[in-house]
DNA sequence: TGTATAAATGTTATGTTATAACATATCAAT
DNA sequence: ATTGATATGTTATAACATAACATTTATACA
């Protein structure tokens, strides 16, 4: 879960998210626009999913856009390059954990904290339950809300 | 996955959801009233998810509610008692498979037929992906859309 | 049987999320 | 420089959902 819900040096976290996203950028021939790259920033300035609303409001108070499309374009295109995730459950978006590696996230909400963790291992699980029923997955969702170990302020694995 | 994308005897199929409900219903001490089961049996006549819009134009026709907070509110009752599944990913409703059990569903969306199945195994899933990170699941949304078997006109286990 | 109270329904109004359609501007390759 | 593709700007509206409050109906039990 990457530490998402755990205290962390949250600047590195973003600075490396954002590095990441640069590079994948730059070699696949993505162009990281002023909207785009700001949207990816507002969405890396905490772990918490935004509504598109939310982030254009934002967008806007930059100058940088002030229409429903124009947010809903640059999430998307973070979310199409697999740079973002959608947050079903909540009709909004969360900045990708590991933008890096395709993968199909277990998406974490905590109703306590309100925080999106993610988790990568969820794609041949997917597969693994359609498998005897024949249905060939494109895309799999999975998000469970709940309570984050340190909203409860418990242990598991002592 | 109960045969929902295949070919199968949907009059006993309906009759036989709507009976386990009415009892389950009886035995709880809940209200099955003419919108709540109604709404059902809109629910009822297709495996696919229809919006909120398109059962309140059906219960409209039918003149038993005509405003947007009666059709969420008999699809909220259905969903709280586990006779229907809401579909994130669709923003929409079916009815439940198999409304006698407590369950967690995993849905499965033909982008083709536009069915919508479920299996009940998911549960103990999800609490297992969860359990590393110490995260208490509440509640756990598993939605796959692709194509199903009878759609795609292949075998995977001849 | 009447009355209290809880549950369900009726109604108005509005909030929230999302996209279609089309115009304009910018970029990238030749 | 021209062209074709991509991205942005803009208007308008579609689609989904609920807050808040009034009225009616069911149920329980005095």
């Amino acid at each position: 879960m990457q530490n998402v819900f755990a205290p962390h040096d949250h600047a590195s976290c973003t600075q490396s998210a954002l590095t990441t996203v640069e590079r994948a950028c730059a070699e696949r021939g993505l162009r990281l626009t002023p909207i785009r790259k700001r949207t990816l920033e507002i969405l890396l300035e905490g772990h918490h999913a935004l509504g598109a609303y939310d982030v254009l409001q934002k967008l806007s108070d930059d100058g940088l856009a002030d229409k429903p499309p124009m947010a809903y374009r640059a999430l998307n295109f973070l979310v199409e390059h697999g740079f973002a995730h959608r947050v079903e459950r909540l009709n909004a978006y969360v900045a990708c954990a590991h933008p890096d590696a395709d993968h199909t996230p277990a998406l974490w909400i905590c109703s306590d904290c309100h925080k999106v963790a993610e988790t990568a291992q969820a794609a041949e699980l997917g597969q693994r339950l359609g498998q005897d029923d024949g249905f060939s997955i494109n895309t799999l969702t999975i998000e469970a809300e709940g309570s984050c170990q340190q909203c409860r302020g418990e242990r598991t694995n002592d």
